[in-house]
RNA sequence: GCGCUCGUAGCUCAACGGAUAGAGCAUCUGACUACGGAUCAGAAGGUUGGGGGUUCGAAUCCCUCCGAGCGCGCCA
């Protein structure tokens, strides 16, 4: 089945079209009285052909065909208002019910969609710039694939490169086994920080560290065993933070630069073999038409180094070819922080000049913006350091634990803590997920973890109180929200969650437009709103006729699984109790 | 200097080129011995940084100025 917005859409499409082709109905949400969408595209067909707007408009509605779904009327100024039939919204609930997509057909054509996220590196502890990739990149993957496409997650960590000389070095200087102690820890950032320290000091171990990332590339058996402990013991770390964030990221998924290495000369090759090579100050680099830097001078992509080796454009240049190529992408993703937007604008031009990239396909950078302080400045502790990922996790824990503590529940010691857990981790995700990935947002603790507003609490909290009227009612909540129960919608409140819980397919349409899941937040948090209305204005359990009782129970059992599915495509879980 | 992103209510954020720019918090006013008060209803709060342009219509597109953040050859 699909959602009433694309219903609607498919009855007016044909209508605009008959005044000039391929019309669009420019169909949108009504904040007017009495209107529930409007379409607007006879406003353009006016100025193209001449007549009056309204005159447009109503020839349009006289061709279209809306019959059992809704009644519309035209607005002297040349919109088409229109009303969806209550009766309609009845049978599309019920269709709803029955429909364990709910109402999300399944894309008509599949994308391979390969999502670049997290991407931690190596020996070094995951900070808070990892947060809202991490999160953002799970979302579309679980948004995508729900929608019916192809979804390869790839986390390109950073495991090669120059670091790993000083690294290596220090963990042969600190004796294998205590190196393995420290890391197995988790303390990954006390162990680089001492390497640094240690490398800083000494020009002897800088020496060593230099010589070392030559054995490495050189594919020394010892070397790349030592290199490997080093990988091993951050990624076991890693999962296991995955692990309990929920987030889908696990050892088949581990794709770093390393694993370009090989394929780097080849990049070099087609590049030249395609005439796009330029030395440069004794590198080799390819200057993509459009980008300037200082002084207005064309601006180089370094793809080889003047000392022979690669730099990091060579390998997303090589991921580009390999996603492209190998894996057959249509999208490729890449969940990375926007101050890097000039450097992914680059590889894919160059990308698309050598060929890497098909026609049709795309890759893109999803862009994701800062996490700040409350001084709007870079979020870090108080001394200037990053902030620990798994910190902030461990405090949103606490912090939830506190405030469920703090207004008094029933559950037992384990339950609340596995609550705690939901609602704190849930909290982080949703403050990342529910702005603009793009833009820079100001992290806040209070308001993550508000229980009103647009937070995680809120939306768990409305969808646990759905949860009570069925223990409440001693309702088997299971027996509704399958369509097996008629719905009548009469009151204006009904009416609004009704239409509301038919636009969760336009939701998931919007977030994967643009690949960006706070419109589903967004939409979570209207469904969770108009939910609260319609419990306060429509009696259930008190509902005197049977069917109305039966009618508002439906409802509640079709919210809260939409609440729960939604919150679920953002990685987010719902207590049934809290 | 060049480039990218951004500037919306006191604060934090929405708004697919469409009618009167919306939420939450904070502020103020009301309601109910409550199907979970972590409630509901309402008020107030805006020249969408300034100015110009395109358009039937601009927060949205273009130009310009002001302001902020980020990037700009061998780190990723």
């Amino acid at each position: 089945m699909a959602g009433i917005f694309a219903t609607l859409a498919d009855r007016l499409r044909p209508a605009f079209a008959a005044v000039a082709e391929g019309a669009d109905p420019v169909l949108r949400p009504s904040a007017q009285a009495g209107a529930d969408f409007q379409a607007n595209g006879a406003l353009p067909l006016a100025k193209r052909t001449g007549r009056p707007p309204a005159e447009v408009a109503a020839q349009v509605l006289a061709a279209a065909d809306l019959d059992g779904v809704a009644t519309a009327e035209v607005h002297p100024k040349g919109f088409v208002n229109l009303r969806v039939d209550d009766a309609h919204l009845a049978t599309a609930l019920t269709a709803m019910g029955s429909d364990p997509r709910r109402g999300v057909d399944p894309v008509a054509r599949p994308w391979t969609v390969v999502v670049d996220y997290s991407a931690p590196n190596v020996a070094k502890e995951m900070h808070a710039g990892h947060v809202r990739t991490t999160f953002v990149g799970d979302a579309l993957c679980r948004i995508a694939g729900f929608a019916g496409h192809h979804v390869v997650r790839e986390n390109h960590i950073g495991d090669w490169g120059t670091p790993f000389g000083m690294l290596i070095e220090h963990l042969v200087d600190l004796g294998e086994d205590a190196a393995i102690g420290e890391l197995s820890v988790g303390d990954l950032d006390g162990f680089y920080k001492q390497a640094r320290a240690a490398f800083d000091a000494s020009p002897d171990l800088q020496e060593r560290a230099r010589r070392r990332v030559v054995m490495l590339q050189a594919g020394d058996a010892e070397t790349l065993r030592l290199w490997r402990v080093l990988v091993d013991e951050s990624m076991r770390y890693f999962h296991e933070v995955y692990r309990r964030l929920g987030v889908g990221l696990g050892p088949a998924d581990v794709v770093g630069e390393s694993f370009y290495n090989d394929l780097l000369p080849g990049v070099v090759d087609d590049l030249r073999a395609g005439g796009l090579l330029v030395e440069s100050d004794g590198a080799q680099c390819v200057f993509p038409p459009g980008f300037t830097g200082r002084d207005g001078d064309p601006l180089p992509l370094i793809v080889q180094k003047s000392d022979g080796g690669f730099g990091y454009a060579a390998t997303d240049l090589a991921a580009l070819k390999d996603r492209f190529g190998r894996l057959g992408a249509d999208r490729a993703l890449y969940v990375v922080g926007a101050p890097q937007a000039q450097h992914f604008a680059m590889c894919f031009a160059v990308g698309r000049m050598v060929g890497y990239v098909p026609e049709g396909a795309e890759p893109v950078h999803v862009q994701i913006g800062n996490m700040l302080g409350s001084d709007r400045k870079i979020f870090r502790t108080r001394s200037g350091d990053t902030v620990k990922l798994i910190d902030l996790v461990d405090e949103a824990v606490a912090r939830a634990a506190a405030a469920l503590a703090g207004r008094g529940h029933d559950l037992g010691d384990d339950e609340a803590a596995h609550v705690a857990e939901m609602v704190g981790v849930g909290a982080l995700k949703y403050a990342d997920l529910s702005t603009d990935r793009a833009r820079e947002y100001v992290f806040d603790w209070d308001r993550m973890l508000s229980f009103d507003g647009n937070s995680a609490p809120y939306l768990q909290y409305a969808h646990a109180r759905i949860q009570s009227i069925f223990r409440r009612g001693g309702v088997d909540g299971g027996a509704f929200g399958r369509g097996a129960t008629p719905v009548t919608v009469a009151e204006p409140a009904e009416r609004a969650l009704a239409l509301r819980l038919l636009g969760l397919d336009e939701a998931i349409d919007a977030a994967l437009a643009t690949w960006s899941p706070h419109k589903l937040c967004a939409y979570l948090y209207d469904l969770a709103g108009d939910f609260t209305t319609f419990f306060e204005h429509c009696p259930v359990l008190r509902a005197d006729d049977p069917a109305l009782r039966a009618s508002r129970l439906e409802l509640c059992a079709l919210t809260a699984d939409v609440l729960a599915s939604g919150l679920r495509l953002l990685g987010i879980e719902a207590p049934e109790r809290m």
